[in-house]
DNA sequence: TGTTTATTGTTCATCTTTGAACTATTATGT
DNA sequence: ACATAATAGTTCAAAGATGAACAATAAACA
């Protein structure tokens, strides 16, 4: 039975991808711990980056650009809604839809929990050039399209 | 109150980074439902492919290696070890130690697992040079070193 | 109109992950 | 040798994430 073929540790894309996903683990555990003064998560600071960008989107579409479910969606907003962070109010055509924006606290904690994302991405990717970071940004880009409906 | 200094969207490395993130959540998830034929989960796979690298490490060792805590992998162990896919055997010099090894039935479903995983990575990068892809390697493994202890 | 199908958000049970406290064992320093 | 500190692994409770089932609402269409 000879499974062995040829072994992924010998295949670039492999070795890698796989030095991609520890890069990505590592930076996400920093996250978290820089961001634990601020009593955030990085998953409740993606949420709020979110609605800076995009206020006024539904919880469903919230969901589809965090790529998580909507009961997720649904647990993790009213943790930050309780602390005057966000605000839903219904949207008044279509009854189903709750209708998401940051207020005035939320904005300004986004903006302090901003500070540490930018200065831990800059202290991170300080060793790439320009041309570098940006060629990284676009296969990424596009690995992501190839997947996202796969 | 100016808070809205440079807005981390409008620099480049934080625009990359984040699609980094993306790409990494999107194939981790896609991953998870390609293996799920196995019975199988990305965090098990991690810990098949570790012991088939490093047979005779530590629980110690596979949780560093992972990134994630002893406890974890106290939890995950035994469920691998029921369906016979390696062994625990206590180090004879260091009573405190169990050496992790995987069984035959292990590595056989390691490779299975490893062709499905493979096949998604080649997937995801097909659209990058070797030179692209090696220099991505290259700066990803930079970024685990400036933040693996920091 | 009335019926069927889709969509939005919630609930709930289940599974993971995490960190702190604990036990057992080894290392260190006096 | 003896006391102290460090290390390996486990336990346990709390928090997170997931997906299926559900209620309310809207859309599609006969």
């Amino acid at each position: 039975m000879n499974n062995k073929q040829e072994l992924p540790w010998d295949n670039p894309r492999f070795r890698n991808w796989v030095a991609v996903a520890r890069a990505c683990h590592v930076l996400e555990r920093t996250l978290a711990t820089k961001l634990a003064p601020l009593d955030l998560k990085p998953a409740q600071l993606d949420v709020l980056m979110n609605l800076y960008r995009h206020p006024g989107m539904s919880q469903h579409d919230l969901a589809r650009k965090l790529l998580v479910g909507r009961s997720n969606i649904t647990m993790l907003l009213p943790q930050l809604e309780a602390r005057g962070l966000l605000r839903r109010e219904g949207d008044e055509k279509d009854k189903r839809i709750l209708r998401l924006a940051l207020t005035e606290a939320g904005e300004a904690l986004l903006m302090q929990a901003l500070k540490v994302h930018m200065a831990l991405i800059e202290k991170a990717m300080s060793q790439s050039t320009p041309e570098q970071c940006d060629m990284i940004g676009e296969q990424m880009r596009k690995i992501y399209e190839v997947l996202k409906d796969a």
